[in-house]
DNA sequence: ACTGAAATGGACGTTTTGAATGTTTTTCAC
DNA sequence: GTGAAAAACATTCAAAACGTCCATTTCAGT
């Protein structure tokens, strides 16, 4: 698959004529970059840019290295939760990534597609596995192709280039990768250079990494707590660390409780991933404003 | 670090063909340096200001930037579990993926990359974390990195389309999800249908899945064991199972010593990724002789 | 329903691109 | 050194993209 498209193959992916795409080129609609010879170039993640912020049509969307669709069917996202549930469920590997593309492709937020589709559909299979219709593999095979899936997603986005670094992790002994994974994918959609380090990172090895990164967020998707109290003080004691460093530590995750929330400190609690997505907006525009803390202070406009 | 470079180079790094960046070349644009024999070599710092004066796109930045990938090196698989070590501890995340295609599309096997590159590369970290070089998140990191190209790997891969069902997993409490993904890998390259079930799923989950989806083959990675009598008792249950379904149970990792297999009962034990393909390969072509127990027994040729 | 502005997409002659071909140079293992 | 394989060379040529012009369609506001 190449990265980079002639207007002609755009203009066909979306079901537009080759005319259409070069005036929007030209207008500034779509960035391009122009070979020597001054024939535009348009990356492909432009390209998906720009039909999820027109939500243009997308006719052919192996162009654009979006594989299975079937259109005008799954741009809502009323439905796709159980839609999803039966399709992970039954191994429908194709049927699962055409759900999810096509309501990004139809414009959808990503936060929103893991709040209201994706965590609903795990929330569902959760169910079943408590009332014994689903076996523990089934519900580990679903994630599979869950991750399988956001990886696909994140390889269609635009590479990060602020300077905004944010690290992510599951905490010593939490293995649910879905939640973090789908946490850098927001957070590089609005911008943040996010790494995630991983699952199942211990307090002292992300004490290490922040001090060696400095970034400027650290974020936790707690689901799993194996030891109470040894969290509560290690998690504390990070907070320490990320402070001298003037890092963000945001929290987020099934495991925590009300109570457990009361005896930890951290820069924000966010229940979903749309929380994610605004509190990081909001982050990243104050961070832009005052770059650095060692930067002068003001300068002429 | 390589100061000059082949139009070759130069155009897989812009995403333009190589005509082009002759021609461009001849005409001015690029100003080369020529070998005696008149092949045309272009300075590093001459295409960045080439790419930078024509506002033209970069491709794949890592053969401009720091990584020293003169092509030529890269299509040969020695020396490039260093590099990728390098590139994995760097977070260079692009030069990584560079590393494991240009193999790839070289025409390695992918068996060979996982045995000669990949695990390679991260015995090196891991050596290097025993010898506090390099930490824990780091380690973690670079698996998330990999993890995201073998599934890159994976979605170039033709879909399976036969009938051989192969489960995998990792045994409850083994979280090292890079071997048993790369086993898929190998299993679908040469024509099983494997489906990864995930990490850490218990004896009788597993055994419930062999008794619903009836494989032939179960192949289990593992890498860390908790409880060793508990280990062996479980496994040989899951023998017992997966013998009365005519499914062949295939082991591997780093944690099967030589006693611990002395106590187990299994179809197959593989060390490397190349064994287990050749084991797979092996395994087809019986079954296709014999596809099913219950299936007549000939057919005239 | 009518009108005019704005957007669309086809048509054109010209220029650029990239694949193919056969020859020469370079590289690397022996 | 020597020889074979890999890569770069020059050249050719069809396909594709360029800019421009213009007829058609769309749509909001009478």
């Amino acid at each position: 698959m190449q990265h980079l498209l002639s207007p002609k193959q755009v203009a066909n992916a979306i079901g537009a004529s080759e005319s259409s795409l070069k005036r929007w080129c030209d207008q500034g609609l779509l960035t391009t970059v122009k070979t020597a010879g001054g024939h535009r170039r348009i990356p492909v993640q432009e390209a998906l840019r720009f039909v999820r912020e027109h939500n243009h049509a997308v006719v052919e969307p192996h162009i654009l290295g979006m594989s299975a669709t079937d259109d005008r069917k799954g741009r809502r996202i009323e439905g796709c939760a159980e839609r999803l549930a039966t399709a992970l469920l039954t191994n429908n590997e194709q049927a699962c990534q055409a759900i999810v593309f096509d309501l990004f492709l139809a414009g959808q937020p990503v936060s929103q597609i893991f709040d209201e589709v994706i965590a609903v559909a795990f929330r569902t299979i959760g169910e079943k596995w408590k009332c014994h219709e689903a076996d523990i593999y089934e519900e580990r095979c679903s994630c599979q192709i869950a991750l399988r899936i956001l990886h696909e997603l994140r390889s269609k986005q635009t590479p990060p280039n602020s300077g905004l670094v944010a690290l992510g992790a599951t905490i010593e002994g939490d293995q649910y990768a879905l939640p973090v994974t789908m946490s850098e994918i927001v957070l590089r959609e609005v911008g943040w250079d996010a790494r995630l380090l991983g699952s199942s990172i211990p307090f002292d090895s992300m004490a290490n990494a922040i001090q060696q990164i400095e970034p400027r967020m650290l974020w936790l998707s707690i689901s799993f707590i194996s030891d109470e109290s040894a969290f509560i003080a290690g998690f504390n004691r990070l907070f320490e660390t990320a402070s001298k460093t003037n890092t963000a530590v945001v929290v987020g995750g099934r495991a925590l409780t009300t109570e457990i929330r009361a005896r930890l400190h951290y820069s924000a609690f966010c229940d979903t991933m749309r929380h994610l997505e605004e509190f990081a907006k909001t982050l990243r525009r104050q961070a832009e404003i005052a770059p650095t803390k060692t930067r002068k202070p003001r300068k002429n406009a």
